[in-house]
DNA sequence: TTGCCTATCCCCCGAAAGGGTAAGTCCCCG
DNA sequence: CGGGGACTTACCCTTTCGGGGGATAGGCAA
């Protein structure tokens, strides 16, 4: 079974290279290798490889824009993500996108060519670096990749997790065994920390939701 | 640097196994390995060991039961599961139970090696298949195992979809030309088919995380 | 010591939200 | 044609929130 892969990174000098990997690898051929988002995708209608290698930095729009596009356009099309950066956010932005990989672009060939055959056994190749985030991202979605730096005392964290769990005040009043004043008292601390003035809002931002798309 | 390692397993055979394989390992020593969660939690109580390997299968407290409470009394232990299941539901409750791997019990011993010694560098060992699952998982919270099938008319959507975004009812009545008790009324009816009472939990329900852990 | 932060609790007020009920329009389907 | 569902508006009442004060107390650092 020939996998068919294309190659989306604004550097030639790294996309001529990864082209040769794969050609060089039997049972692989790459289709196309584009130095950009916008080329990509026209690239995409006329040829649907079976995997994208995409990096994650390009000029103009960025690999995570593409890959979401290229999700909709061709939700076959696997998708995995290259890139110099290891920080949580893009990770997770790339992985709602759509992208099914995460790699470093340190990756040894053999290892970017096993991550394309796992991928196209329906696999989810990536480090078991980036794995662990993930792992800890899906254990306390809030505390990670929300609130992040803005600096919220305990308590106010702790109230603001039992709020983004649907419990009203008198109810986290109970849980917390302090009256419902102190949990208005901490929340309007919230609201002023997160610039909000709903509750509704304070959650949405705590959980990181803040600009969802429709 | 010796990596302690501890095994939970029932299975005299496997646990046996285990042991040799871990004691045949330089730099790797198998601190104790225990037949039962109970028997296990004494043991970490008196000897914490740098990596679990637990069985997820346990006759009496299961290992992700095991796993909550094994983080809870020392959350610097970091348990590798170890099953025969590959069912999704397993997998995550044993990742919010505090596991940081997932590996399935015909993992090869070099494998297994290497996933202890990933975990100790702060990896989280899976297979690309339940990496995936993971990464699925991750990707529709919301539109799979949440609001799915429920039957939520267009109105009653569109509310809530502004809703989710942190407006008030007012502002909400602006945005769609209606007057705000429409509004109200609309919302009314989703707080009774999510069975909520409070516009936060029908945002939380609407947004798949009414199950989110702590 | 004097602040400053955190946490706790209390007051007030007006606005918003939740619950119930009623009634009008529209359009589709039998 | 009639009935039903979706959508609309309106009224009632009660509870909760949001925003504004202020008071007390412990901890921690300048």
């Amino acid at each position: 079974m020939l996998i068919s892969v294309a190659v989306i990174e604004d550097s030639r000098t790294i996309r001529e290279s990864l082209r040769r990997i794969i050609d060089g690898t039997p049972g692989m051929r790459c289709l196309w290798a584009a130095g950009s988002a916008e080329e990509a995708l026209t690239e995409v209608l006329r040829q649907a490889p079976d995997v994208i290698l995409m990096d994650i930095h390009l000029p103009g729009m960025s690999g995570i824009e593409c890959t979401a596009r290229i999700k909709q356009a061709a939700p076959a099309v696997e998708v995995i993500m290259l890139t110099v950066y290891e920080d949580n956010e893009k990770i997770f932005r790339a992985l709602q996108a759509g992208a099914c990989g995460y790699l470093l672009k340190r990756t040894r060939p053999e290892e970017l060519i096993q991550a394309i055959k796992d991928v196209k056994q329906g696999g989810a190749p990536m480090t078991s670096e980036i794995a662990r985030r993930l792992v800890e991202a899906f254990r306390h979605p809030p505390a990670e990749h929300a609130g992040g730096d803005t600096a919220l005392s305990r308590r106010e964290k702790q109230i603001l997790d039992l709020l983004s769990r649907g419990f009203t005040n008198k109810e986290i009043a109970n849980d917390l065994s302090v009256s419902p004043e102190t949990v208005r008292h901490h929340l309007k601390r919230v609201y002023d920390k997160f610039h909000v003035h709903s509750r509704t809002a304070a959650v949405l931002k705590y959980l990181g939701m803040e600009g969802r798309p429709s």
